[in-house]
DNA sequence: TGTTTGTTATATTACATATATAACATATAT
DNA sequence: ATATATGTTATATATGTAATATAACAAACA
């Protein structure tokens, strides 16, 4: 899986790692049970520090989407993945809603505002590039 | 127009006021030419600091929402608002990704997401609280 | 003239990000 | 047993952001 960081971003490293590998997950690239590189594998290949590699996947252990054994690795959640809980919701509501004013005052419509929604659920599932 | 901060929250206090008059800007409750308190007022009846306001009134400013005159004080944009700019749908789409990437990896559907993006878009314009 | 406005400057505290080393405990392979 | 690689934990450091606290300035208005 590639995965590409953005040192200038103003999104953490271990964010932008998070969301990428989440990507990955969601669009089936990464399958239940598929391993991931070692902490300090990918910290190396990336270039960046084996702490940062550990941040986003103990974040994305707390999240139920990593399983984390100690020697045997880090792998894909085998076991099923988390649902929709009540906490996710408004979470996903809290962070919808600011972008929503921000479409909704620079005059992007409802139904615009939904497909773009849309499209890029989309673009994710398909395993697309993203443009 | 009622405000209100959660301390505890990890979303910066300048960035839950911007989010806020946005939303108010977006609901219609604040109009183009608008007078909105001034610097040090806002900050006084929130309890927070003069510069926390003044950096959410800058950064408001600086995407157009607001005009902010010497002494005259701040108001509402009177010459229209800004439009979906190219950055603005990047920045959007970007933000987008994380969200819905996040709700596929957890069952959520296309159309539940898209949905769901529709539902707080319309709670924002008709001026509800939210829940 | 005095008050209020946004603006700018400095300083301080606290926290987050990212890095650099180092060491530890444990499971696996040799 | 020995070596190796794993995640884990502990320090330390540098940098940047968030928020606060004062203070002063320039300009507009009553």
């Amino acid at each position: 899986m590639f995965i590409e960081l953005d040192l200038q971003s103003d999104t953490p490293l271990y964010t932008q790692l998070a969301d990428q590998l989440t990507e990955g997950i969601a669009s089936g690239e990464l399958k239940p049970g598929d391993p991931l590189p070692s902490i300090r594998r990918l910290a190396e290949d990336l270039g960046i520090n084996l702490h940062t590699v550990n941040k986003a996947y103990n974040l994305l252990k707390q999240e139920g989407l990593l399983q984390v054994h100690r020697k045997t690795g880090v792998i894909v959640q085998p076991d099923g993945m988390p649902g929709v809980t009540e906490a996710f919701e408004a979470k996903l509501r809290r962070q919808l809603r600011s972008l929503a004013a921000a479409a909704a005052v620079r005059g992007m419509a409802e139904e615009v505002f939904a497909q773009e929604s849309k499209s890029v659920y989309r673009d994710i599932i398909t395993n697309r590039g993203g443009e």
